[in-house]
DNA sequence: AGAAATCCCATGATTTCCCATAAAGTGGGG
DNA sequence: CCCCACTTTATGGGAAATCATGGGATTTCT
């Protein structure tokens, strides 16, 4: 399975579905009977998006918890319960559930970020308040001339 | 795979494709479903590209990094956000996405320079000004030649 | 029957593919 | 050493395929 690279905006239609980024499908292509997970990310303010073989590595740490940890229970919940499995139609777009959407404020426009083994959906504006704060977490050195 | 040398400069064109150094193609040329990464380079000014083999020591820094550093999600956005994965066409050319080109002030001519692992582009000057400024960074010996 | 979800077709814009050409590099023979 | 034929490179442009998106028709559920 490739890796999930690139920023892209795509347009909700009147009945909640948007196109997937090509480069992601492309991604995925040869697997088979391809679904998508959807859930609330940890990180507040997006839904993540997960191509299925990817996802089963949460599986597998839920799996290699004893049956009676407690935090198995919590786990459950957020890999299972608070998840949708979906499946891409003939275009290539998926319907975002509503109430994903309205938890991640998702408007008209919504922005796919490319995040390897997975992807996030945000609003316009959040999409870009995250991307300026997560690239301020490391120190660019500068060399030459600035960009135009 | 083999190292990147040289300087090269190449032309735009109305379509934004610029062909890839046939220097820098033959180095990968036995690798199957060659891919190269672009993004804005942690040197301000200039676009990275990475044939997709050696990118890989970013995807391994990134997986090394614990779920909860908060550096972790710096990485994916400056790994994978911020990038682009590409073809080259038949022709040996990659189209360079507009917000990378906007980014690193591209014109109409831009510069290739080998940097072994990968390679950077720059606008003609951008790239002198980077290779004045880094040659000064490197001790120079002297022995017998005369100066000039 | 009505609402909602799914399937399928349509369309304009963009991107990719493929062919063409000119310049430059390569090698061999005389 | 020079010339010629051949290959590789860089670049351009038109045709064809893909992509994102909209909307109608059909099915499903209740």
């Amino acid at each position: 399975m490739k890796q999930l690279f690139g920023t892209h905006e795509h347009r909700l239609d009147a009945k909640g579905r948007v196109s997937v980024p090509a480069a992601f499908r492309n991604a995925w292509k040869d697997v088979p009977d391809m679904t998508i997970v959807l859930r609330p990310s940890l990180i507040a303010g997006c839904v993540e998006g997960w191509p299925m073989p990817a996802y089963a590595k949460y599986e597998q740490e839920l799996a290699a918890m004893a049956e009676t940890d407690p935090n198995r229970q919590g786990w459950a919940t957020k890999i299972y319960s608070d998840a949708v499995e979906l499946e891409l139609d003939g275009q290539g777009r998926i319907a975002i559930p509503d109430h994903l959407a309205a938890e991640a404020g998702l408007g008209e426009v919504v922005c796919f970020l490319g995040r390897g083994s997975h992807f996030h959906i945000w609003a316009p504006d959040g999409a870009k308040v995250f991307l300026e704060a997560t690239r301020a977490l490391a120190p660019k050195l500068t060399f030459g001339a600035p960009p135009a």
